[in-house]
DNA sequence: GCCGTTTTCGGCCCGACTGTTTTCAGTCG
C-alpha cells in the first residue's frame, strides 16, 4: 500500500518540530508549508510521483529539491532516513505532546533532557508528582497549566464536523452580538470559510468595552476552562471538546481584522506578502504604509480593493489559485446560499428514514423547496428494508396520493439503487425507467481495489436511466476513508454520458467534497446538491452541500436543483 | 529549505498572552 499524503504530511511536520528543537529559525516554517501542501493536495504524492517523478514533486508549493528527495524515499521504501536520525537523537513522541496546549518545541526538548519524558503517559506522571515546577522556567502554573491541556486533549476528538460545530458557535455569536456596547461580533476562521471540519472557533467583536466582552466569554455556560484573558485576546477550551478565541478590535480594524482571522493560513501569508511588495505592512489591524500610517482596515473590501484584489467569498480562500484571479479581477460568481429549489436525495420510513413522504414533503415545502426526489434505498441492502420492483410500485401510488394532498411542492419518485460489485444494478432497468430520478451508489464490497471500483462506477453511471452518481467517493468523515476509485475518469465518464455528479451535503458525508468538486467542474461536469435527509429536521444540511459547492467555485448554473423542477428534469438522462 | 517583474542570494507574516523573568522566550493562531 503506498504511502499516502497525510502520512508524508505528519512526518513533515514532525520534521519542523524536531528543527525547531533545533532552533533552526526558518527551515520548519519551509518544512510545514511543504505538509500543508501536500495535505491539501487533490492527488496522491505517490501518484504524482509515479507519473512525473521527482519534477512533478517539486510543482507542488513549497516542495523543492530536498524534500521532493525525501517524498521520494519515503515512496519508495516507506521510510525516510533523515527523520530516523532525528527521531533517534530525540526520541520522543513529537505529535502527542505538541498537541497539548501551551506545549511545543522547546518545551518537548527541555522536558526529554531534564527529565526524559518521551510520552504523554511520562509527562502525565511528572505532572502529578510535581517534578514540572521544579523545572528552571517552570512554576507551579506551568504544572497545571499542563494537566489541564492533558485533561481537554483526552476530551478532544481533534477537528469536528462542522454540521455538529457550526449551531453552537452561531448560537455563541448571536449571545456575543446581544451584549451592551457591541457593535459587531462575528465569526471568522474555518467556520466561516465552510470547512468541513471545524479545529477551533474564532470570534471577533467589535467594543467600546472590550473588559466586559472578554469577561463575558470566559464564563459563558459553553466554557470548561480559560487558557488566556487579556485585553483584546482571550482563549478558553469548550466543553464541546474544541477551542474557540475571541478578539476584540478597534472600528477602523474591523475589516482587517476579519479578513486575518479568516484565514487561510496560506491566503493570508499570500496578501501579507503583497503589501510588503508594496513597501506596506498588513497586520489584523490594518494596512500600513512605511510611516506607519493606516491605509485600510475598517472593511474586508478595502483591505483587498488596497492590495489590488478583487474581494471574494470567505469559502474561497485557501489560497488555491484565488490571489491570482482576484489579481485579474476575474473572481467567478459563485452559488449563493438558498439558492436551491430542490432536493435530489431523501429517505422516508419506507427504508432507513423517520418521517412519511407525507412529513418530508410538508418540511420541504416548509424550508422553501419547490420539489423533493424521495430516493429510498433499493433491495440490496437489507438492513434498511431496501425496496424491490413491486415496492417501489406502490410507493409510487403513495406518492401520487401526497402530491394531491400536499400542494405547493412536488414530489418526484426516485431511488438509491445499488451497484453490486460487477457495476450492474439490482432494479430493473424496465422500472428505472419509471422513475423521476434515479441515483446510484457503492454501499458495499468497499476494498476491491483501484481498476475494479472505476470499472464498477464506470458502468454503472453509463446506464441510460441512471441519472445521479450518489456520495461518489464513499467516505465517511473521521470514521471511513473513501473507496480507492480513479476520479478522473469517473469524472470524465460523467460529463461524457451526462450523468450528474452529487454533493452530498450529510456533515459527516460531504461527498464529493471541495477540491473533487473544482477538478471535476474542470472536466465539465454537473452537480447536484442534496441533504439526504433521513429525517425531516435534515433538510437544513443543504447549507454545508452549497457551503462545500462554493469552496469548488461552482456557480449556480453547474447545480441542476437550482432550476425549477421542468427545467431541471431536463437536464437528467 | 524554498523562492524570485525588487533577488539565483538573501530574504522569509505579524502580533497577543503567559509565566517566570528583571527584559523576554515560548507558544499560538
Amino acid at each position: 500500500m503506498a504511502i499516502r499524503n497525510f502520512e508524508v504530511a505528519k512526518i513533515l511536520y514532525n520534521i519542523a518540530v524536531y528543527l525547531d528543537m533545533q532552533g533552526e529559525q526558518f527551515k520548519p516554517r519551509a518544512y510545514e508549508k511543504a505538509a500543508r501542501s501536500i495535505e491539501a493536495l487533490t492527488e496522491e504524492v505517490s501518484d504524482i510521483y509515479r507519473q512525473g517523478g521527482i519534477k512533478a514533486l517539486m510543482e507542488i508549493p513549497g516542495v523543492g529539491v530536498s524534500i521532493a528527495e525525501k517524498i521520494e524515499e519515503l515512496i519508495k521504501t516507506g521510510k525516510l532516513k533523515y527523520y530516523q536520525d532525528l527521531k533517534k537523537k530525540t526520541p520522543v513522541d513529537v505529535e502527542g505532546l505538541t498537541a497539548i496546549e501551551g506545549i511545543g518545541p522547546k518545551t518537548v526538548k527541555t522536558l526529554y533532557q531534564k527529565l526524559k519524558i518521551r510520552t504523554v503517559t511520562d509527562l502525565e506522571k511528572a505532572v502529578t508528582s510535581g517534578k514540572i515546577s521544579k523545572l528552571p522556567h517552570f512554576g507551579e502554573k506551568s504544572q497545571e497549566k499542563i494537566l489541564k491541556g492533558i485533561e481537554f486533549l483526552k476530551r478532544s476528538k481533534g477537528r469536528m464536523l462542522l454540521g455538529y460545530v457550526l449551531p453552537i458557535a452561531k448560537e455563541i455569536e448571536h449571545n456575543l452580538q446581544q451584549l451592551p456596547d457591541v457593535k459587531h461580533a462575528i465569526l471568522g476562521g474555518s467556520s466561516r470559510r465552510m470547512k468541513e471540519t471545524v479545529g477551533d472557533l474564532d470570534f471577533l467583536v467589535v467594543s467600546s468595552k472590550p473588559e466586559k466582552v472578554m469577561n463575558y466569554f470566559t464564563t459563558m455556560s459553553e466554557v470548561l476552562n480559560v487558557i488566556s484573558k487579556g485585553d483584546t485576546k482571550s482563549m478558553v477550551h469548550l466543553k464541546i471538546g474544541i477551542d474557540a478565541d475571541l478578539r476584540v478590535v478597534p472600528p477602523r480594524s474591523f475589516g482587517a481584522a476579519l479578513q486575518y482571522f479568516t484565514g487561510n493560513k496560506d491566503h493570508n501569508i499570500a496578501l501579507r506578502r503583497i503589501a510588503i511588495q508594496k513597501n506596506w505592512k498588513l497586520s489584523e489591524y490594518g494596512i500600513f504604509d512605511k510611516h506607519n500610517k493606516q491605509i485600510a482596515g475598517e472593511t474586508e473590501e478595502d483591505v483587498y480593493a488596497k492590495l489590488g484584489l478583487q474581494w471574494m467569498p470567505p469559502e474561497m480562500r485557501e489560497n488555491t489559485g484565488e490571489v491570482e484571479l482576484a489579481q485579474k479581477h476575474k473572481i467567478p460568481k459563485i452559488i449563493e446560499y438558498k439558492s436551491l429549489k430542490g432536493d435530489l436525495q431523501t429517505q422516508t420510513n419506507w427504508t432507513d428514514g423517520s418521517n412519511s413522504i407525507k412529513e418530508m414533503a410538508e418540511e420541504a415545502k416548509r424550508y422553501g423547496l419547490d420539489y423533493i426526489a424521495i430516493t429510498d434505498h433499493t433491495k440490496a441492502l437489507a438492513f434498511t428494508g431496501g425496496l424491490d420492483e413491486k415496492k417501489l410500485e406502490k410507493q409510487s401510488k403513495e406518492i401520487d396520493k401526497v402530491n394531491k394532498e400536499v400542494n405547493g411542492i412536488t414530489v418526484l419518485q426516485g431511488a438509491e439503487v445499488n451497484i453490486a460489485k460487477d457495476g450492474s444494478l439490482d432494479i430493473s432497468d424496465a422500472v428505472l425507467k419509471k422513475l423521476d430520478v434515479v441515483g446510484v451508489s457503492v454501499h458495499f464490497n468497499f476494498n476491491i481495489g483501484k481498476d475494479e471500483m472505476t470499472k464498477r462506477i464506470v458502468r454503472a453511471i453509463e446506464n441510460p436511466n441512471v441519472d445521479i452518481l450518489f456520495h461518489p467517493t464513499g467516505r465517511v468523515i473521521n470514521q471511513r476513508e473513501p473507496y480507492e476509485v480513479d476520479l478522473r475518469k469517473i469524472f470524465e465518464k460523467a460529463e461524457e454520458t451526462g450523468t450528474l455528479l452529487e454533493i452530498d451535503a450529510f456533515p459527516e458525508r460531504l461527498d464529493l467534497k471541495d477540491e473533487h468538486v473544482k477538478l471535476a467542474k474542470e472536466f465539465g461536469c454537473k452537480f447536484a446538491i442534496d441533504s439526504d435527509a433521513h429525517n425531516k429536521v435534515q433538510f437544513h444540511y443543504l447549507e454545508f452541500g452549497i457551503g462545500v459547492a462554493r469552496r469548488g467555485w461552482l456557480s449556480e448554473k453547474d447545480v441542476v436543483n437550482t432550476l425549477p423542477m421542468k427545467k431541471m428534469l431536463k437536464e437528467l438522462k
